[in-house]
RNA sequence: GCCCAGGUAGCUCAGUUGGUAGAGCAGAGGACUGAAAAUCCUCGUGUCGGCGGUUCGAUUCCGUCCCUGGGCA
């Protein structure tokens, strides 16, 4: 398989821009990594690039599915293989553009071969969890049958205290038994990643502005339209953006409060995207320095990596 | 001009029955094995509005001045 071509950084510099440019210059085809552009109708919200930008190149996993599914990692990761293979097999480029870097982990080097999301075993370990001194009840039992990921996992981490225990339950094996994959491990995908990195003060700006584009493009509107269809415990309405405004809708929040709130979360998020980017190994940083300049430099290190390898 | 209520960390505020102060948020750094735009972890010295007074000691009590709200003229 020719390398995939992975464009990465923080949401907001340009990756969907500079992916379907990479795809037109070297015959290649975008596929998603994002975890909310994967759901149909959640379009402003998430930044998922219009009809005119998708028409330009084909686009995969985007619009895969309703707000009451779920595409968890290893989900995607399945899928997205199938969908990169075939693009191979065509003899296209794959060219990958999102923000989901665990999603990209999960496709790139793949996931231990763990037992799935059990929703049996959940729904019993949350209403342990539910109860008094529930968290901490939880975590002690998995220091018993698992110190390794104890020490790692944080008391009040329930996500992850409840995926440990889930995999016990299911398995009778600790979690921490599964060795994780690696980028050289029999089954990853050869890759050249490129991440665009801004910086910081210029990227809040370009941040909070797309914010207030949102809400003035119907965020609020769209919002509401999926409500009517879904209820408001789907998973993709927690996202940010999106949790806002169905709060705006529901008449708890006044819509500059919403704003602001988006703006501080999406920050944050682009922050921990950072935080993540820096501890990839083999990452290929170029500034966002204008569209032509970015492009040409992605390019360059396309062809030199192409020579080298 | 008078009367109230305030002036404490970038913001919102708590607090000290007098021994120089602490939360949330923001911000910074970090983690990340099927919820990942999720979920978490770590990091808090600031003329406690100014100046005087009382006191061994004042951000805390007293006086006065300044500033910000609100009310009355």
């Amino acid at each position: 398989m020719k390398a995939l071509i992975v464009i990465a950084g923080p949401t907001g510099v340009g990756k969907s821009e500079l992916a379907v440019r990479i795809a037109e210059a070297a015959g290649g085809e975008v596929v998603n990594y994002d975890s909310v552009q994967v759901y149909r109708g959640f379009d402003v919200g998430s930044a998922k690039p219009d009809a005119t930008i998708r028409a330009r190149v084909p686009h995969h996993l985007f619009d895969v599915i309703d707000a009451d599914e779920e595409l968890n990692a290893a989900d995607y990761a399945r899928r997205a293989r199938e969908v990169c293979a075939d693009i191979d097999a065509r003899g296209n480029r794959v060219v990958l553009a999102g923000g989901t870097f665990f999603y990209l982990r999960a496709l790139l080097t793949g996931l231990p071969e763990m037992p799935p999301r059990d929703e049996e075993i959940r729904v019993r370990l949350r209403r342990v969890a539910a109860s008094r001194r529930g968290p901490a009840r939880l975590h002690r039992w998995l220091s018993k049958i698992d110190a390794a990921s104890a020490a790692k996992i944080a008391i009040a981490d329930r996500h992850r205290v409840e995926r440990a225990l889930e995999v016990w339950v299911a398995s009778g094996r600790p979690i921490s038994s599964w060795p994780s994959p690696t980028a050289d491990s029999a089954d990853a995908l050869p890759a050249i990643r490129i991440a665009i990195r801004a910086e910081r003060a210029r990227l809040v700006k370009v941040l909070d502005a797309r914010v207030e584009t949102m809400y003035a493009a119907g965020l609020v509107e769209e919002t509401k339209a999926l409500l009517e269809r879904w209820p408001r415990s789907a998973r993709p309405f927690g996202t940010i953006g999106y949790k806002e405004a169905a709060a705006v809708v529901a008449g708890e929040l006044p819509i500059v409060d919403a704003i602001a709130e988006t703006k501080r979360r999406t920050r944050a998020y682009a922050k921990r995207q950072m935080t993540w980017l820096r501890g990839e190994r083999d990452v290929h940083w170029i500034d966002a320095a204008g569209s032509d300049t970015t492009f040409n430099a992605a390019m360059r290190l396309i062809t030199d990596f192409e020579v080298t390898t």
